[in-house]
DNA sequence: CCTCATTATTTTAGAGCTAAATAAAAAGTG
DNA sequence: CACTTTTTATTTAGCTCTAAAATAATGAGG
């Protein structure tokens, strides 16, 4: 094996490594801010991460949103939003509707009560995520942002979507 | 109000657009790809995520780890742990052992049949990570590496930790 | 109409995960 | 040494999530 070869090999197992390295520290720096949200929606508002997600998809959208478009939102199964709906229903903060144009669909929608609910903690947790964020500088915040969306496309683009 | 308090202000308030919306990105190319290998476990391998993850870190501790080290390690409770370990151990991929210096403790330790278990796995699985960051050059990913650092010293710098 | 494939939601079974309570051993303290 | 606190693992109750099966409505073709 000449010189040049085994150079090449090394690279090729570094980078290797630095794939794994790479996710490993995605992984856990996800994991660290989950974990700091989950903790203090409970302590402050007892209330958890899904069910906040739920309100926010349906924040954004006051036409309301249909089960399956939720599911993809917020990258869950059906059956997930389902009983996560089933909660949010029972405590009054979103409402099931049936869709004039299709007798299958539901379309789940925020009550009056739920938007009051989730303004309150959206600009609580707004604040939250600032601060885990602070460490980087803006211009290193729009680095990551556009390297994580080149990742993204990458991952929607091949298979197994 | 002057234009350059309102040109702050706008600033400050795209500053924490910003964060939100790295937040979100972030949360979702974990999720891709976290769903990507979950789904390829179980299909190649039947099986799960936490059991592939336990099997790695005893992977790279030949010398056993506590309970308590592991689910600081897999940033889990130790009750987690403790299921994990008992589905594992029934299909006799890991051992309990007495740890000689503390007798409230228990070493886990991979057995034979984990390892060449887990070492058929852990080549595949890392094919499958290579594949996933292959969208980004080696430049790219260390880049990526570096803020994620930095992120994450910050995250775990400053209170609840 | 009537079937057949598709789409949308719910239900079910089981693993994952947390927080809190428990039990046992170790470590610190007067 | 006795007493208290801390540490380590397990157990328990309850929510979260998935995959797969069950329901039910839509739509296309014959």
């Amino acid at each position: 094996m000449t010189t040049l070869e085994k150079d090449l090999e090394t690279r090729l197992a570094e980078d290797h490594h630095q794939a794994i390295k790479l996710w490993l520290r995605m992984l856990t720096c996800t994991n660290l801010i989950t974990g700091k949200i989950r903790g203090r929606l409970r302590e402050n508002f007892a209330t958890t991460l899904p069910r906040f997600d739920l309100l926010a998809q349906l924040e954004r959208h006051p036409e309301g949103l249909r089960m399956g478009e939720l599911s993809q939102r917020m990258m869950v199964t059906t059956g997930n939003v389902t009983g996560i709906a089933d909660q949010l229903e029972a405590e009054g903060l979103v409402r099931r509707e049936a869709d004039p144009k299709d007798r299958r669909s539901v379309v789940l929608r925020l009550t009056p009560k739920g938007q009051a609910v989730f303004s309150a903690m959206a600009k609580v947790h707004e604040g939250w995520v600032i601060e885990f964020f602070e460490g980087l500088s803006t211009e290193e915040k729009e680095t990551l942002y556009a390297l994580l969306g080149k990742l993204k496309r990458h991952l929607n683009g091949r298979r197994s979507p």
